[in-house]
DNA sequence: TTATCACATCAAAATAAATTGATTCGTTAA
DNA sequence: TTAACGAATCAATTTATTTTGATGTGATAA
């Protein structure tokens, strides 16, 4: 056999989508984002009763992992799930088990 | 619609498994156990050139999350790869990638 | 029995991530 | 224009995670 191993890029990019899902504040994001679908941030707080800035860093840290997206529309920006991505990186029965309405 | 929401147990539970796939020195533990099977410690100290204490540290937080299961043999532990957690929490596709193996 | 091996665990230090409140920036409404 | 709104960003602090080296523990071999 190959000693075959794994390159860091492949580790890095996996690192940040994993760390990305590794939060509850996050997880409940993803959760209400697919429970609405596409949500304005003031929404957002409202649904998960937390301060602007908050949300604002944990939205960040979903968008660079390409778990969700965003579009800027007037002076609002919205955000949905990427779902591709999601189901590209979770099983089947993970997705039933947490994004119920799909 | 009824305004589902999700408990807090499952988010606990998600948040404790990404967490623990959100590290390189751990997914590469999960890379070498899917390349070699049942491993004992002092050799997969060898295969990922980290030192013990380290080692240990990462083998607790994926034995905690489930992901990896321990057997203790003699003196020695061996750790293999829960395939099945494993292939609830991710897809079929980044199970190919990561674990070419299988 | 004692020495050694394989490993876990611990306490301290280093590093990283999250929270907070304030500030900034672009957009729209007055 | 300017005021207000929606949201990102920043700096400071708090909190959590990781690393390190040392120590402890149970199993085996001498």
């Amino acid at each position: 056999m190959i000693n075959t191993t794994i390159d860091d890029a492949t580790l890095n990019k996996y690192e940040q989508k994993f760390k990305a899902l590794s939060d509850k504040n996050r997880l409940k994001i993803i959760y209400e984002l697919n429970q609405k679908g596409k949500v304005c941030v003031c929404d957002l707080t409202d649904l998960l009763g937390l301060p602007q800035s908050k949300l604002s860093y944990h939205l960040k840290m979903l968008l660079d992992a390409n778990i969700i997206l965003m579009e800027r529309i007037g002076k609002w920006n919205y955000y949905e799930l990427n779902e591709e991505e999601i189901k590209g990186l979770l099983s089947d029965k993970l997705w039933c088990i947490f994004y119920p309405n799909t």
